[in-house]
DNA sequence: CAAAATTAGTTACATCAGTAACTATCCAGA
DNA sequence: TCTGGATAGTTACTGATGTAACTAATTTTG
């Protein structure tokens, strides 16, 4: 008497993983857009200005930890950023393997003026979700940060 | 005195699009692996046949709508997994535009298989998480699918 | 009822991504 | 010090993706 065609037990919409996706898909699309269409910026490039923005000075090595991004993701980025004069490198010379990256001034602006923007969504969105959800989903996030149950 | 070549007021730790999406990439990255290692599948062609494994009979476009992916998209994965004989087409006779799409029962096979271990990885989730958190978290989701804050 | 606009779906083209192979440098051990 | 192995980063190749152009069928409108 169950259900022949349709698998009643499997519903996509109860399932958390499918559902974080949904969510983060969403968010992140309408700052994906901004970025994009401001500065013709790309995800790992905003991902890269972010982290250098954030930490200053660091290697492509670091980016790639920090940011959890492959490291051609990386290597094209800071390709980009440089010829756009938004990032200048300088080879390590204690290690000629490394370069130090670093953002130019007007990298910085244009960094300032995305976390401005970044701050005001960021702020938007914890208005629209209420303190009391804004804050269950920051105790999921920090619990989820801290999962280890794949390994 | 505050930081020079640091935006200290911009971390993105603590912005939330940011750390949703990190947790999303991270929870569904081991979704995806089972689906690729055991089927050779891409994420499109997972969504489209659970949602025709959950809904039944459809056309390319409920599919575009209920997944929220582009055409281009459910379009080749319709067509691979057709190729692989997980589904089969039906022209519409009332609109020879449309094509209904069902599983076949070897593409429902796949789909119970699928959705078992997708269940599987919910319930570790949620074990991992603590029932506390999980619930935090299937709150602040809800909360997420009814935002209009964008708009 | 014929022309124009709309809709379902596919395909061509350009871009973007990851795997693996590559260069250059450094380090560790015989 | 020389040789093998590791590491930082780039690039060639191949597959995935979105935009826009396309075909075919339907609906709308004058």
């Amino acid at each position: 008497m169950t259900g022949r065609k349709q698998d009643k037990a499997f519903e996509l919409e109860g399932f958390i993983p499918f559902r974080l996706n949904q969510a983060a898909e969403r968010v992140s699309l309408d700052f994906a857009k901004l970025y994009r269409k401001a500065y013709g910026m790309t995800r790992p490039q905003w991902r890269t200005l972010a982290n250098l923005g954030q930490h200053g000075r660091l290697t492509a090595r670091q980016i790639c930890d920090l940011s959890m991004q492959h490291k051609t993701k990386v290597s094209r980025a800071v390709a980009d950023l440089e010829e756009r004069k938004w990032l200048k490198r300088c080879t390590n010379p204690d290690d000629r393997r490394e370069e130090w990256l670093e953002l130019t001034s007007g990298g910085r602006a244009v960094f300032s003026e995305l976390s401005r923007l970044g701050r005001e969504q960021d702020r938007k969105l914890r208005a629209a979700l209420g303190a009391q959800n804004a804050t269950a989903l920051e105790t999921a996030l920090t619990a989820l940060e801290n999962l280890t149950y794949g390994d």
